[in-house]
DNA sequence: CGAGGGTTAGTTGTCGACAAGTATACAACT
DNA sequence: AGTTGTATACTTGTCGACAACTAACCCTCG
């Protein structure tokens, strides 16, 4: 019996590669474990055609390697997520850094938009949309920009960053919930550092935010 | 039959993807040109699988983009290779400012090794060995720093990077044959800087190396 | 001549099978 | 016992086939 299923837009290899990704960011797949795409398939019983798509997928953003017999889980160590949020500081600045000499007023629209829902998803506690929108101002920014290459990079690392996104909110609500105050906070400024072009805060600020985040996460695992 | 060649350490799917890569870049395929996966698979004569990874990977570099309905080129058109060039600064400045703080001194000879070797191939007008040593300087400098997602980044570009400067150093070679020089001295600058931890010198020695980059084949095409 | 509907060739996603290579367990031998 | 060789189970890379879907063409009708 083939399957094929297009009433979901995604193919059966990324709606994989989606459940193993969150499996191995939340280390419910340790790292060190072996994989094989029979073992996989067997699993979502599918083919391994799908199952390849979604390892390769993962080998792109650097979760597994792939090696001549089977693949091995990479995960995220204090390290990497280090690691994550260095990338992202750089983009970010970078970013921000083109937006200030070039914007359009639509972008800071959609930018405050999305904290003022932040801000009612933190009221209301729901971390889970709150995350969403998180991740959303982030790429909203580096999509502003429209730069072509930093958009391919930004792809290749943006669903390990959203995983990373849900994770951490998730736990910062479990602690205390007034937390999400600051990441409001600091978005906002985000903002007035693109629309005072003060170029001088704009380390200031990045570095406070993802130092931050990057923190967080370190306490919290 | 099935052909299966494990003489070559690379798949047919990379194989393909290599070759499809370089028409591209060398624009030998224009830019909107439509491609399926039957009519590739016919022309290399293999069947579709090895195809789809092929595809697969030049989208992920960003040179093709994957539709409902046939992949079509994209391409590097000017702005591309602006963009390609500045990512590269940012990412190679990155690099440099933390070899600063902390590098082997294995790695400096390594690269001034590699500047040796440079040297020698352009007295000889060898353009092709040139350009692979121009590659693997930029390349060492950045796995000099051993940071997995920098890594994942230059990985996702590295191939395209390397078939920009093969065709780049060509044209430049076909010119005036003592550019070369000018290539060496900004690479000998870098590894100064490194050395002598002259913080303020590293935004313009990179700045003039990647600019002559994109100017020089921004005049060449 | 133009518009609408059906046919048809072509496209991708998925499947199961096979070939080639690899690691492991187990037996034979020194 | 320790080493070597072999059988065997498991791995990936590739193949050809099929189902769902899309686009283009042609034929009919107004």
């Amino acid at each position: 019996m083939n399957r094929v299923n297009y009433s979901s837009s995604e193919s059966l290899g990324e709606q994989i590669a989606n459940v193993l990704r969150l499996r191995i960011v939340s280390k419910e797949s340790t790292p060190g474990t072996k994989i094989s795409e029979n073992q996989i398939a067997k699993e979502f019983e599918t083919s391994r055609s799908p199952v390849r798509d979604a390892l390769k997928i993962l080998s792109n953003e650097g979760l597994i390697r792939l090696e001549r017999m089977g693949a091995v889980v990479l995960g995220l160590n204090s390290t990497d997520l280090l690691e994550l949020y260095e990338v992202r500081y750089l983009i970010e600045t970078f970013a921000i850094k083109r937006l200030m000499e070039n914007y359009k007023e639509d972008l800071i629209i959609s930018l405050v938009k999305i904290i003022d829902k932040m801000d009612i998803c933190g009221k209301h506690g729901d971390y889970k949309e709150f995350s969403e929108l998180d991740f959303l101002f982030h790429e909203t920014l580096i999509k502003g920009i429209e730069h072509n290459r930093i958009n391919h990079l930004w792809n290749s690392m943006s669903k390990v960053v959203k995983s990373v996104i849900l994770i951490t909110t998730e736990k910062r609500f479990q602690g205390r919930v007034e937390e999400y105050r600051y990441v409001i906070k600091t978005h906002r400024q985000m903002i007035d550092v693109i629309k005072t072009r003060d170029v001088k805060h704009i380390d200031k600020v990045l570095k406070e935010h993802f130092n931050d985040g990057h923190l967080s996460i370190k306490n919290l695992l």
